[in-house]
DNA sequence: ATTGTAAGTAAGTTTTACTCACCTTTGGGT
DNA sequence: ACCCAAAGGTGAGTAAAACTTACTTACAAT
């Protein structure tokens, strides 16, 4: 458990953000922690006063960007109605918020996944909310008689994670533009009518 | 660029087998370079004869295992005539391998792609083999029309490798058990015929 | 025999995350 | 007005871990 994402002192929000940008050019591993303080332009003490651990740190820069993120698709969603324009919504939001915020998409899909500390963080917590609400659809979706009923709704949420996930993957890395909205449309095309040709 | 994944001698060897047996228990960051030494029974700066870096001995790790993994799947769709029947024997090859090697999983799906290096490694040269041949069924499977004209087979292959990746994402993390066989079904099920209810 | 090369060692060095004891400022209660 | 406690911030220091380098040993080929 970490401490929560508040705004908090000066010192804290200029690490913070510091931080934030260096995570636009280099990877987590080769940032120093005198390099966050230098541009923060506070001493290195300091970061221990406000983050448990350099890796903290991260999780809460992680956090505030998620919380950005999870407005974006509460936003998104909101004013559909049926639940193949919700899910399209999530997806379109998703990725419009990989394209648009690269350190939130390269912390969450590249830096955090390796250390079990991450999943007991707060940041966490908000991914694995996000995760339950596309759920949440999912089943709605199966009770209206939106969706078949016969598939799991575990293994759809994790067919259109996945799929997300991994169409920003290579411009995530490579710091490539993504084109959100015919990747958006391509992706519900497929998860939702197929792949195969019916003829 | 790293030098390639050759056997080698015995104290390279033992380096590669005392590394991926510790990657069993712990992740990449936490394995020092004393502990791996202890556990080969040679001495640190062996390792850097070998190997540039740490991660380029996590890199040739993961060579190796991918080196099985390729294997495994060619297996797969050796013996399948159709388009449909190679995606579905790539799916389950994919799943079954990450789920009886988990140091392979966790390598490939957790520690390499926060770093550039990966990316200029043999390993992630095969492992774009890997996904070149699964276009060149999608691409197939296109022409002999077994699958729609009308999509991006690039996003196909997207989907379908993030459906992979992202199904088995918690088991590995968490270290539980895959059900290799209901999880390919399901995959290639919503996949191939999509997730609305067609009345 | 000798020479050249690959395998291996052991003792550094440097970097870097993290600690700790110490100042400085702020603001609220009496 | 004053105290004092707590929060904000500092800077020197430590320990550990990745990496280097100078050296030694085995050993195959000429």
């Amino acid at each position: 458990m970490d401490s929560s994402a508040k705004p908090g002192p000066p010192g804290k929000i200029k690490i913070m953000t510091a931080f934030s940008h260096l995570m636009e050019t280099k990877d987590f591993q080769s940032i120093t922690t005198a390099e966050i303080a230098g541009k923060a332009g506070v001493t290195e003490g300091l970061i221990y006063k406000y983050f448990t651990d350099k890796k903290d740190l991260l999780h809460q820069v992680l956090h505030q960007h998620f919380t950005a993120f999870q407005e974006g698709i509460e936003a998104g969603i909101a004013t559909k109605e049926t639940c193949i324009e919700k899910l399209a919504a999530i997806v379109s939001a998703s990725l419009a918020s990989y394209a648009e915020n690269r350190v939130l998409a390269r912390i969450l899909l590249l830096e955090v996944r390796n250390s079990l500390s991450y999943f007991e963080s707060g940041a966490y917590a908000m991914v694995r909310q996000y995760a339950r609400t596309l759920l949440g659809i999912i089943r709605q979706g199966m009770e209206t008689g939106e969706l078949r009923p016969d598939i799991d709704p575990y293994l759809v949420q994790k067919v259109i994670l996945g799929a997300i996930e991994h169409t920003c993957l290579k411009q995530v890395i490579f710091d490539r533009k993504i084109d959100v909205s015919t990747a958006a449309a391509g992706i519900v095309d497929i998860v939702f009518n197929g792949v195969t040709h019916h003829g």
